[in-house]
DNA sequence: GAGAGACTAGACAGACCTGTCTGGTACTGT
DNA sequence: ACAGTACCAGACAGGTCTGTCTAGTCTCTC
């Protein structure tokens, strides 16, 4: 088959399948019975570890909330310079917007999903966007940026265009244009 | 009731319902008995003018295309400017983003929701798009700008960034931020 | 006044949804 | 040896979904 079972603990099994067909199908459209088959767990199992679905859609966001927080940290260790870093983070997300199973932000996706800013899983996204406002800011702050709030705001937008702009348009014409937008809010 | 039943032949009504609830609540979670309870429709009237409920969703979109073309025709016939123009239409999304019933871009939300790019509802979705960066691209020729096609693609970043951004974000601290980031990417 | 077309009310089929529950197996630590 | 925990399979309840269908009303036009 084209999507061999998950290794490991039922609990990793059920999050690996839900990350999966989350992302790639929608929250909404994709069920408790279809996640449970798929990851070859009994639904017992499934309801002993998360009591209810929407709280799997809240383990699937802080799974990768943690994921790119853990990727950030690494890149901000490595490069060290932090413009090269804000460069180096924009490239990546044009890099990662043009793979195949590319299909947008899985925060921006989720809440779609759910329209009630006061829903949990809202919470969360919130928390997300919190988290890439204030990366941007602390990397112009570091920089000696003069105006490194308002323009961390301008760089959320970039952000946001390019993985709409991968997901919704052509991201082979997209990409050419990331450093050339990164540059212009930079007023390099 | 806080939503009164609208007005005029039942097509009108079902679509007015149905372009209210999809907006503010998801087309996924809406479902067809929920608009003609509301359309005060039978559903058999519904299903004669709509094949199908993705036929709804594909109407829905398309009214909303319709309506900002006619809103962006008229703004540029009454500005004249292509400049002026595209700040225009920029300050109009930030005071649309910052409507308390604004709960970000209808096709953007309608995308999430139809993973599928070959689906119908994804072409129109498709075509607005192509046609968003037409506009952009067709003011920014029109004003003698060098780099017309790269700009465009630049704005349409912008442009996604303000409708996440005041649905996800906080709208009053994004809307300052679009004059300067419109500036910038002109690179005025 | 006859027929066409838009409309209403609502039952129904068949699928799918979440979440509960029963009953049983296997492993682990004490 | 025994308790606790993790796990399995799958029936089940109660609800919702889309779409079909029957049967009858109203209004307009010719």
């Amino acid at each position: 088959m084209s999507t061999p079972t998950p290794q490991g603990p039922a609990r990793n099994r059920i999050l690996a399948t839900a990350t999966r067909l989350f992302y790639s199908e929608g929250v909404h459209t994709v069920g408790i019975d279809r996640i449970i088959a798929e990851a070859a767990v009994a639904k017992a199992t499934f309801y002993h570890h998360f009591p209810a679905k929407d709280e799997l859609v809240r383990a699937y966001l802080e799974a990768e909330f943690a994921r790119q927080r853990g990727a950030i940290d690494a890149l901000r260790a490595a490069i060290g310079d932090p413009i090269a870093t804000l460069v180096k983070i924009f490239e990546g997300l044009g890099d990662n917007g043009a793979s195949a199973a590319f299909r947008g932000c899985p925060f921006t996706n989720a809440a779609a999903e759910y329209p009630d800013p006061a829903h949990p899983v809202r919470q969360t996204i919130a928390e997300y966007r919190r988290w890439s406002h204030t990366l941007f800011h602390d990397l112009l702050a570091g920089s000696g940026h003069p105006d490194a709030d308002r323009t961390a705001t301008i760089l959320m937008m970039i952000r946001d265009g390019i993985v709409v702009g991968s997901d919704l348009d052509d991201p082979k014409a997209l990409r050419p244009a990331i450093g050339e937008a990164v540059d212009r809010v930079l007023q390099r």
